[in-house]
DNA sequence: AGAAAATCCTGCCGGC
DNA sequence: TGCCGGCAGGATTTTC
């Protein structure tokens, strides 16, 4: 599924239902859906049941849900997660991994299932660590802005929409590297929030080839490629992210509509919505690169 | 250190 | 109907 439209549909609509409810009983269907978690399955049900989750916070494509001021459940979707919230009596979801019996303040129960076909994603329990910079670690409205991120996301860059996203920086960053601006794009090392979709957008909103080589566009261009890069994932955001099959849904099942405003992804042989040639599809670092052959010369 | 390739998985779809 | 290859929105690890 997922990247930052998609991930925080999911987050918006966790923390909508789950701020501040209990965890009754937690059912570990396949633990290859557990990362890095060396105590077990058995670990991961004891430390978490009977904890109540403070908040849903997000930078870039990961989830967090602190429960202490020390630890959190960390969640990230990997190509093909989902989490659904269901009530109580709701019938079983096809290649559910996890699943958490949760009693909210009201009192009314319901489950939370992290479903996940080709098991890339995955929850963990991890420490918190401070950021060291005095900002909130990741976006999170609803709730208090703490500087404490996982240790297993600390290596990631702020994401696009973070308020202290530091574009400078960035396109500083970014005029150093030798390699195609497409894979740059998608380091999340160095920004976060972009995977194989918006990155195909942004690139043909600012007709750039996504080979052409990071260290020598100006910098300038990478400045407006990261503005429109932002507004693509703002856009996407309100039309509640791009669903094209069953993969990606929000926390109620609901698809989201931005496929319906892609202009490169997934049009192969479909004209250019400013051209009008047609659009191209090529294998690229074991996927796909969708681009317009006119308007994004290399 | 930076860059690119290999790796972890399952389900679905189209073609034969 | 069944088998097979190709395909899928990602991050991490390994290799060069």
């Amino acid at each position: 599924m997922p990247e930052l439209p998609e991930v925080e549909t999911v987050r918006a609509g966790l923390a909508s239902h789950v701020i501040g409810a209990l965890v009754k009983e937690i059912k570990v269907h396949d633990s290859r859906s557990l990362k890095r978690n060396f105590s077990g399955p058995d670990g991961f049900i004891k430390e978490l049941t009977g904890e109540s989750l403070q908040g849903v916070i997000r930078r870039g494509k990961f989830l967090w849900l602190p429960l202490t001021a020390t630890r959190a459940v960390v969640c990230h979707l990997g190509m093909s997660g989902q989490v659904l919230v269901r009530s109580k009596d709701f019938g079983e979801d096809k290649l559910t991994r996890i699943s958490l019996r949760l009693e909210k303040p009201t009192g009314e129960e319901i489950e939370m299932r992290f479903v996940d076909q080709r098991l890339f994603g995955g929850m963990q329990i991890d420490d918190l660590v401070d950021t060291g910079d005095n900002s909130p670690a990741g976006y999170f409205p609803e709730g208090e802005g703490r500087s404490l991120i996982p240790t297993s996301v600390s290596h990631i860059a702020r994401d696009l929409l973070d308020p202290n996203f530091d574009a400078g920086l960035v396109v500083s960053k970014m005029r150093k590297r030798n390699s195609g601006i497409k894979r740059v794009l998608l380091d999340q090392n160095l920004l976060s929030g972009i995977g194989n979709i918006y990155a195909d957008e942004s690139l043909w909103r600012s007709r750039l080839h996504y080979d052409r080589p990071a260290i020598e566009i100006s910098a300038r261009k990478l400045r407006e490629l990261i503005d429109v890069s932002q507004e693509v994932l703002r856009e996407a955001v309100e039309r509640g992210g791009t669903s094209f099959d069953e993969q990606y849904k929000n926390v109620n099942g609901e698809s989201g509509y931005f496929s319906q405003d892609l202009n490169a992804y997934s049009r192969a042989g479909l004209p250019c919505q400013r051209c009008g040639s047609a659009i191209k599809r090529q294998a690229w670092a074991n996927r796909s690169s969708y681009f317009c052959p006119r308007c994004q010369r290399r």
